[in-house]
DNA sequence: CTCCGATCCTGATGGC
DNA sequence: TGCCATCAGGATCGGA
């Protein structure tokens, strides 16, 4: 379930073995993911040099001359380098695979995740109506404090709401209103314009350490050398209910917004 | 426009 | 051990 950390972090991983390379060839073993794979990549992927890998929000690109694969890991996607020759497993749906014996598998059990292929990624339906990078130089204090005006939802609800900042997924969002001081329950609208501030530098602080450890796994996240990410020691509230506040000692209340789990601490967040 | 719930799918976990 | 309910890191869609 890989939210921004843990999809730049697989950027950063499979980026060396991927950008110079041509694709010799795709395999599609099961189509039924988010949405269906397209023909059109088994067509006019192959042939192709990868030129970069980009990400946005939680999407990753594989940019070539022609069109960019889009890619995305849903709830239990992962992208993986590995050999040609090496066997692929029951939920490894799809394999790009390179002219240097390499071969990117993404596997994804519950089949959330996405590949898709575009000509025109800019206007693409789905990157088109993306909000801001919480790490660009356009998410700012002054951008939250305007774009929560008149919301009167839930502030960890609002973070999550890709068409206003791209990239914060539940577990980012309980830890930055932690570091925040803020209550996920909050109604966005009602933020001060230094709360805005605060939480805008919590967002850029959090997301940065969790990408230098690598991204959070809970159950199976792997980044692309199927190793596991470090940050999960770190967390301050997500997945701790009942046990103590690292900061106060109080116990951290867990509660349910929305269909998703919230966690913070009933004294240091307000 | 804004917000909320239902929905897609499989696996892990905990209660009985 | 088995069965059942619940929950999980996402986000789109449709309707109120």
């Amino acid at each position: 379930m890989p939210e921004l950390p843990e999809v730049e972090t697989t950027r950063r991983g499979i980026e060396p073995a991927v950008v110079g390379r041509a694709v010799t060839r795709v395999v599609v073993r099961d189509p039924r993911l988010r949405w269906r794979v397209p023909a059109a990549l088994t067509k006019e992927l192959p042939g192709r040099v990868i030129g970069a890998v980009a990400r946005r929000g939680k999407y990753l690109l594989l940019h070539t001359a022609t069109g960019a694969v889009i890619l995305h890991l849903g709830m239990s996607g992962s992208l993986r380098v590995v050999r040609c020759s090496d066997p692929p497993g029951k939920y490894d749906h799809v394999d790009i695979a390179l002219d240097s014996g390499d071969c990117l598998r993404l596997r994804d059990p519950r089949r959330f995740g996405a590949v898709l292929w575009t000509r025109d990624h800019a206007r693409h339906r789905l990157l088109a109506r993306l909000g801001v990078e919480p790490l660009g130089p356009e998410f700012t204090g002054d951008y939250l404090f305007r774009a929560t005006r008149g919301r009167r939802r839930a502030i960890r609800d609002f973070l999550l709401d890709g068409s206003v900042v791209a990239g914060i997924g539940n577990i980012y969002a309980n830890e930055a209103l932690f570091a925040a001081g803020i209550r996920p329950t909050r109604r966005a609208g009602r933020l001060d314009r230094d709360q805005c501030l605060r939480l805008a530098r919590a967002i850029r602080a959090t997301l940065k350490k969790a990408i230098q450890a690598g991204g959070t796994t809970l159950r199976d996240f792997r980044n692309g050398r199927g190793e596991p990410g470090r940050f999960q020691r770190a967390l301050r509230v997500y997945g701790r209910g009942g046990e103590a506040c690292r900061a106060c000692g109080r116990p951290i209340r867990a509660l349910r917004l929305g269909q998703r789990s919230a966690f913070f601490c009933p004294r240091c967040q307000q």
